[in-house]
DNA sequence: TCGATTGCTGAGGTTTCCTCATTATCTACC
DNA sequence: GGTAGATAATGAGGAAACCTCAGCAATCGA
């Protein structure tokens, strides 16, 4: 099978590289039920817990760079599968904070051990000190972005 | 406004900054009444014209790596807009050769001369040697899973 | 010539976002 | 205090960009 050359400049290479994340991402998480965002956004609240800090549902669209309501959802779904779970903040009562359950700590193990984003085999193709430079491009436009 | 340290692994970067490049692709790309990824299509089809090999829908679709059918959708836009014709292959009455329309040529020159794309900025902040180097490692890792 | 394949599209669905209210709550300031 | 305005979450509704599956027409290969 010729697979023809595709696009390519910048944008359309992350886009298109970004699909054969997604791609991959959503066989690996489909076990567990989890889609691409779902899963994404439970990493970043497994992770959260090495802070001291308590995260909010809007501190998650923060840190998911998407719509305080999109976050809802996305939470919504990681509660129905008792993965974590939502308490009112002491500090704040219009606040919701975010926790793992036990099944959820179990599932960030699996995953953790598994690496099961599996968007690293995607990379596998790079060598340690190429990962590392296109790391730290990606990071300097994002934080470019951020700025501007 | 103190932005939250986002998520930092590839994967992750990359979606991120996907959005991003969608966001702004949108705003550019709204006068001419195409969304993103109507505009990445019209890119694909407006460059065809180096090759002097047909086009036709399924090559758009390899090329754009999504499915065949979704492809449809999206040049039905184009035709709409009238920037696209579809016209039967000469050599294979199956097959749909793409054209740019006269409106469309004129299109092209337009994007092309304002680069609307505008993903540039989002790289702006790299510098030209840094933007080679980011290409290579993306084009590496793209054709590392054609191949895989 | 006839079964398998290819090229396109209709039908219908999913994921992942969005904006625009609305309801609590909190914070500042008079 | 009391109240104006910001902030936290979410209901309602919608759109973009994909997908699969099935079907039809044309073509190719043995």
């Amino acid at each position: 099978m010729t697979t023809k050359a595709p696009e390519r400049d910048l944008g359309s290479m992350l886009v298109e590289l970004t699909r054969l994340i997604r791609r991959r991402s959503h066989a690996a998480l489909e076990p567990y039920g989890l889609s691409p965002a779902q899963g994404r956004a439970f990493r970043v609240i497994s992770h959260h817990r090495d802070a001291d800090e308590e995260l909010r549902l809007s501190g998650l669209a923060e840190r998911l760079r998407i719509a305080p309501r999109s976050t809802t959802e996305v939470v919504d779904r990681l509660e129905t599968l008792g993965l974590v779970r939502r308490s009112p903040s002491p500090s704040d009562r219009r606040a919701t904070v975010l926790t793992l359950t036990d099944k959820g700590e179990q599932l960030r193990r699996t995953l953790d051990r598994r690496r099961v984003e599996s968007t690293e085999d995607l990379f596998a193709a790079l060598s340690d000190t190429e990962r590392d430079t296109l790391g730290r491009l990606l990071r300097k436009a994002l934080d470019a972005a951020d700025a501007g």
